[in-house]
DNA sequence: ATGGGCACCTGGCTGC
DNA sequence: TGCAGCCAGGTGCCCA
């Protein structure tokens, strides 16, 4: 589900809700999560005092006096801040309950989302240690990506995809930025120009940056800490518009398989 | 090192 | 109505 639009948008919904906050009990429904929850885990967060909740790529860090917090939400998690009495839902599988009469819930039915409780720096844990940067951060430059793209024969699409060159563009915003930047996504990375590769820098920051504004992209059940829908949908260009004429063109949107993924895209604008 | 494919899961939709 | 088959916002791991 989440891309980093959404899962910032769930961090700044969470911040107010959580930080400060005391963790007064935790329970555990189902411990099967991407990575099995150790036996440790609500001795560790329990009597626990929240400070800042920050986020890498696409995992949220929600600090502690003890240590973080490290939750990824896979494809179909989510993370809310509800009544302690409100209804469970199928699929908690944690409830973090909180001294305000407050319960932070994880939801996810395909469980590919994952909590994990790390002491020391969170920034040096294996799952964030090789991530590479920021896609909204001055380091992600045109510079850093041309020389990325080098040698490179994969497609583009698939590239920027990858963790290891740029993280948080997932399946929806990949193919929205090379729409943005008038790129096949069939391109081999490598064979990208250098002014290319700047338009794609350029369309992928504009792309996040406008998704985090509007709350990110609800397709199906992706909510906010508050519940609530995300509402880019209605900004996508190409993703799962296939068969729909183009948004400038009026040409009809494909779509095709890369990686193992839908890619959709516009044959006229997209050269 | 790079690229490709699989695995992990549940639920919703389509078509017979 | 039932059921098989396909698809879905991710990513770690294994293989050539």
């Amino acid at each position: 589900m989440p891309e980093l639009p959404e899962v910032e948008t769930t961090r700044a919904g969470l911040e107010p809700l959580l930080r400060g906050r005391r963790i007064v009990a935790v329970r555990v429904r189902e411990r099967r999560l991407r990575w099995r929850l150790p036996p440790s885990f609500e001795a560790e967060l329990t009597g626990r005092r929240i400070g800042v909740v920050g986020r890498r790529a696409k995992y949220l860090l929600i600090g502690t006096d003890a240590g973080t917090l490290l939750v990824h939400l896979g494809m179909s998690g989510n993370l809310r801040v509800l009544p302690s009495e409100a209804p469970r839902l199928t699929h908690d599988h944690v409830e973090i309950e909180l001294d305000s009469g407050r319960t932070l819930r994880f939801n996810d039915p395909r469980r590919f989302g994952s909590m994990h409780f790390v002491t020391g720096d969170p920034g040096q844990h294996l799952l964030l240690r090789r991530l590479a940067p920021e896609p909204l951060l001055p380091e992600f430059d045109a510079d850093y990506l041309f020389a990325a793209t080098r040698g490179r024969r994969v497609a583009i699409k698939v590239l920027i995809m990858n963790a290891l060159i740029v993280v948080g563009v997932g399946n929806i915003y990949a193919s929205e930025a090379l729409f943005r930047a008038r790129l096949s996504p069939r391109r081999a990375a490598g064979r990208l120009t250098r002014a290319e590769v700047g338009r794609l820098v350029a369309a992928i920051k504009r792309v996040l940056a406008a998704a985090i504004k509007v709350g990110g992209t609800t397709l199906r059940d992706y909510v906010n800490a508050d519940g609530g829908p995300g509402y880019f949908r209605q900004k996508l260009f190409v993703y799962e518009r296939a068969g729909l004429p183009c948004r400038v063109c009026r040409t009809p949107v494909r779509q095709m398989t890369q990686g193992q993924r839908s890619t959709y895209w516009c044959p006229s604008c997209q050269a």
